[in-house]
DNA sequence: GCAAGGTC
């Protein structure tokens, strides 16, 4: 058999059908992967790499006394598996091949995904031929004459990719666990630095610097409006930009009438129709129809999964001569592109356009299917639409404008307008993308007179640059080197995740600059784009043999521990530094109580907002549990209480925005209060004025100090203190009812746990009790489904019970005892025979009656007699003596209450026959016997 | 728990 592995399943598809001309290709999914298979050979394809470079065991804590983040300089690097279905079946197709041809990408990360693929080949089959087919596009012509041309792997290419793996990891979490400790983070908190994203963040800090460093000038422009039949013009001082106020002013007294055409300059201006799109083209121009890079890529990358789209991660702009350019028109005509296709193929450009950059991966991302506006809804249609449009233009003419440049004379000033006309909008029929933006001037004559309307001198200022878009971010980058298509965008998210940065533009967050101050000052090499240049000049040396990869590891090991010795001798100042300049990151504003900072505090699973006056201030907000999300800070702030928003972050889930934290806190305690009979909308807002807002602080405080707030006695302080215990009462059974039901009945779209819940309060059940106490019909209404009910119903009665049980004193050790021997309620201890209970449990007779004892007194039953331990095993003994009687039959009779010879012979027999169902003539003869 | 690079 041929084993040929290809880089993603699509490429396996598409080659298997290549090769196989026509014969039939046979599709076997097995799990989640496909083979494609026709006379000996078989395809199948990766999902790029399929094992991941990691450490060797032994390093995986962080704090580690033995292994500090230095110690990963040298740390071995071993290759683990990250698909694993994958990884099993090549090697199980391997096992079985004679012949192995790696047919990957042709670019550095091919041949290093190829390299691992040929690894799992020999680590299962050592002698099998293990050869490469290379290709630069998947055209019939281009793999056919691969696959008739078959070398050998390069593993000089391969090494230098692996390189840049190795590099890559040792610099990135050796650094990200050293700022990280410094800063005292971790969790989903630490502070990542890598070879891409630092030097990006380090970019939009670097322009919020000069933002905020910017000094505004004042300059001055000078124009005037005139007018030609009933239009008005404006036409602008030549001299531009005044920077000299005294000087603009006196050009201005100098302007004066009469106005005199000077010059006419008319011409043409060709308006070049755009270029193919790669990816960093594709995310600008998806940019400017409002989608984010990640979620422009995230939809190209479905549309190109259904077959709509080419691949969306290239770096080409020039379309290959084998790309069936005239098939592409034909496969969109009948779409809603009709007219569009039929105008593209009436007036198309000799050559399609192309851009500067050409590479051979990938062709340029080009409509791949036709698809209609129902098919592909919303976003998925806008994206398509916009590469089925650009696919158009760049098979379009240009666009052709008129232009007109006027110059003007007034009184020696010299003034002028340009106006423009699209004549021929070529490509911008297809392409309404960027608008076309006329303007058209009457006609003059040289000398022609005018008068002057008005003459303005408007004072500007000098704007500072602009912040970084997504996509200006992603251009750059590419400039930059930094990055690759696929990756540029994944690193802004990178970014975003670790609150580096946020909004778009982008802004850094105090933590952002932190980490890039931090950086900048001890190990700048990783915040430079030039590392990036470095390590691909690097690579480009390993490629061509004139360095091996370990030589260029080394040099790369020994430049890191340089920072290491700089970063180790300043870890308490860099630390202290981060953690410093990012407190600021978790205030939210001034205490109302003492006016100190008040700050998000994250302790494990709860969070809440703590006053920094803390012990001496106690004031402090509660906030739902970090289960809802991470409470982060937010701009806006309430101007009643000057604290800023709140909002908490969850992964995949969308933002909850607590708004102030501290109306929040009112609001949500406003109902409480109101559940306490003594509580006044007055005296609430006497409450409010002293900064108090729970009903937990009422029932805790002094009475002294509550009567001097509420402005009421000592004793209607004691009241409303009770009131208060009273009420945290209640609200501590229902979170607890609440909680109950949450475990048991599952949530169902459109019967959320809070509309349950609201439903059953409406009923008067606010507890466990009053639930164990329902009828099922009430529940029924609530919405919960009849077994629900029923396990509902006994569970809680289960609780209600044990807890009466507790509450009357038996030990939790016992309990657990009598609950084995199904002895649950309470009415059980009061009725049954303790005989019977203490035969049943094992416990000894005597301790069955002290608890017997506390629950009767407790429910305010009659408690019965003692049975001493020793009048229990005498009994036992005697009735066992009996003829007929066994272990068995004597458990019966000790449910009757029988459990000696006297309590048998004293027995009514019919009763006791009733209670056992030993039948009353046995009975009888057992008593017989005893007389 | 860490990077960057493939791909889904």
């Amino acid at each position: 058999m041929h084993l040929i592995i290809a880089e993603k399943n699509i490429s396996a598809n598409r080659i298997a059908g290549i090769l196989a001309g026509n014969e039939k290709v046979r599709a076997v999914r097995e799990g989640s992967v496909s083979t494609y298979s026709f006379d000996t050979k078989t395809v199948v394809g990766l999902k790029g790499h399929v094992v991941e470079v990691d450490f060797e065991p032994g390093y995986t804590n962080w704090r580690s006394e033995t292994h500090p983040p230095r110690t990963l300089i040298d740390a071995g690097v071993i290759k683990k598996p990250t698909e694993k279905k994958i990884v099993s079946l090549i090697q199980k197709l391997a096992k079985k091949a004679d012949l192995v041809t790696i047919a990957t990408d042709y670019d550095t990360e091919g041949e290093l995904i190829g390299k691992e693929a040929y690894e799992l080949v020999r680590a299962v089959n050592p002698n099998v031929s293990i050869n490469r087919a290379r290709f630069s596009a998947i055209t019939p012509t281009e793999i056919r004459r691969a696959f008739e041309n078959l070398a050998d792997l390069d593993f000089a290419l391969a090494a230098a990719g692996e390189a840049r793996q190795s590099i890559d990891l040792m610099w990135g979490a050796s650094l990200t666990r050293f700022i990280s400790i410094a800063a005292r983070r971790g969790g989903a908190n630490i502070l990542s630095v890598g070879r891409v994203q630092s030097p990006t963040l380090a970019m939009i800090v670097e322009r919020e610097r000069e933002i905020e460093s910017f000094v505004p000038e004042t300059y001055w422009m000078l124009s005037l409006e005139t007018e030609k039949e009933e239009t008005a013009i404006e036409a602008r001082h030549t001299h531009g930009r005044f920077d000299d106020h005294a000087e603009a002013l006196a050009a201005k007294e100098r302007t004066r009438e009469p106005l005199t055409v000077t010059d006419i300059k008319e011409g043409q201006k060709k308006d070049r129709a755009p270029t193919p799109l790669d990816t960093t083209s594709f995310i600008v121009a998806a940019s400017r129809l409002g989608f984010s890079a990640a979620n422009a890529m995230r939809i190209a990358e479905d549309l190109y999964m259904n077959g709509y789209i080419s691949y969306p991660r290239t770096d080409n702009t020039v379309y290959p001569k084998s790309l069936n350019l005239n098939g592409i028109l034909k496969t969109l005509r009948g779409t809603a592109f009709d007219a569009d296709v039929a105008w593209v193929e009436k007036n198309r450009r000799p050559v399609p356009t192309r851009g500067k950059k050409e590479s051979t991966d990938h062709p340029p991302i080009h409509p791949a299917g036709a698809a209609s506006r129902e098919a592909l809804a919303g976003d998925r249609w806008k994206i398509y639409e916009l590469v089925v449009r650009r696919f158009l233009a760049t098979l379009s003419p240009d666009a052709t404008w008129a232009t007109i440049k006027c110059l003007f004379d007034a009184a020696g000033e010299p003034y002028t307008a340009t106006g423009g006309r699209l004549i021929d909008p070529g490509w911008r029929r297809v392409y309404p993308y960027s608008e076309a933006k006329e303007n058209i001037l009457p006609t003059f004559a040289v000398g022609e007179r005018l008068a002057i309307r008005e003459v303005t001198l408007e004072e500007k200022q000098t704007q500072p640059p602009p912040r970084y878009s997504q996509s200006k971010l992603i251009q750059v980058m590419e400039e930059l080197g930094l990055g690759t298509k696929s990756t540029r965008h994944e690193v802004i998210g990178k970014l975003v995740s670790r609150r580096y940065v946020q909004g778009n533009p982008l802004r850094p967050t105090l933590v952002g600059r932190a980490v890039t101050d931090a950086l900048d000052n001890h190990a700048d090499t990783i915040t430079e784009p030039e590392m990036t240049r470095t390590l691909e000049e690097h690579m480009q040396l390993i490629k061509e043999r004139q360095r091996t990869r370990d030589d260029v590891i080394d040099e790369s090991r020994e430049m890191l521990h340089r920072v290491f010795d700089e970063l180790e001798a300043h870890e308490e100042e860099i630390g202290e530094e981060i953690r410093e300049q990012t407190a600021e990151e978790h205030t939210v504003g001034p205490c109302p109580v003492c006016g100190e900072d008040l700050r998000i505090r994250h302790t494990g699973a709860s969070q809440f907002i703590g006053c920094t006056g803390y012990p001496e201030c106690r004031f402090n907000v509660s906030l739902p549990g970090s289960m809802w999300g991470r409470a982060i800070r937010v701009d806006e702030v309430c101007p009643e209480h000057r604290l800023a928003h709140v909002r908490l972050i969850r992964k995949g889930a969308p933002p909850w925005n607590i708004g102030c934290p501290l109306c929040s806190h009112i609001k949500s305690n406003v109902e409480a209060f109101r559940m306490m009979p003594g509580m006044t909308d007055d005296l609430m807002r006497r409450l409010h004025a002293r900064h108090i807002y729970t009903v937990y602080e009422i029932a805790t405080m002094q009475p002294e100090e509550l009567a001097a707030v509420a402005g009421v006695t000592e004793s209607a302080a004691a009241d409303l203190a009770a009131e208060a215990g009273e009420v945290l009462t209640i609200l501590r059974r229902r979170t607890e009812l609440r909680k109950f039901l949450r475990k048991i009945v599952p949530p169902r779209r459109g019967r959320s746990h809070a509309k349950i819940f609201a439903k059953l309060l409406d009923e008067g059940i606010g507890d466990i009790a009053a639930l164990s106490r329902a009828r099922p019909a009430t529940l029924k209404k609530a919405g919960i489904g009849e077994k629900e009910t029923e396990e509902l119903l006994t569970r809680s009665r289960e609780i209600c019970h044990e807890r009466t049980l507790k509450e009357a004193g038996v030990p939790a050790v016992s309990l657990k005892k009598y609950r084995e021997a199904g002895i649950t309620s309470p009415d059980a201890f009061c009725l049954l025979p303790i005989p019977y209970l203490a035969s049943k449990t094992g416990l000894n007779p005597e301790t069955v009656y002290k608890h017997v004892e506390k629950v009767c007194l407790h429910l305010g039953r009659p408690v019965p007699a003692k049975v001493s331990r020793k009048a229990f095993e005498r009994g036992r003994e005697e009735l066992l003596a009996v003829p007929g009687i066994g272990e068995a039959t004597l458990d019966r009779l000790m449910l009757a209450g029988i459990y000696d010879a006297e309590t048998l012979t004293s027995a009514d027999p019919a009763a006791a026959s009733a209670i056992t169902g030993i039948a009353a003539a046995t009975i009888r003869a057992y008593i017989a016997h005893l007389k």
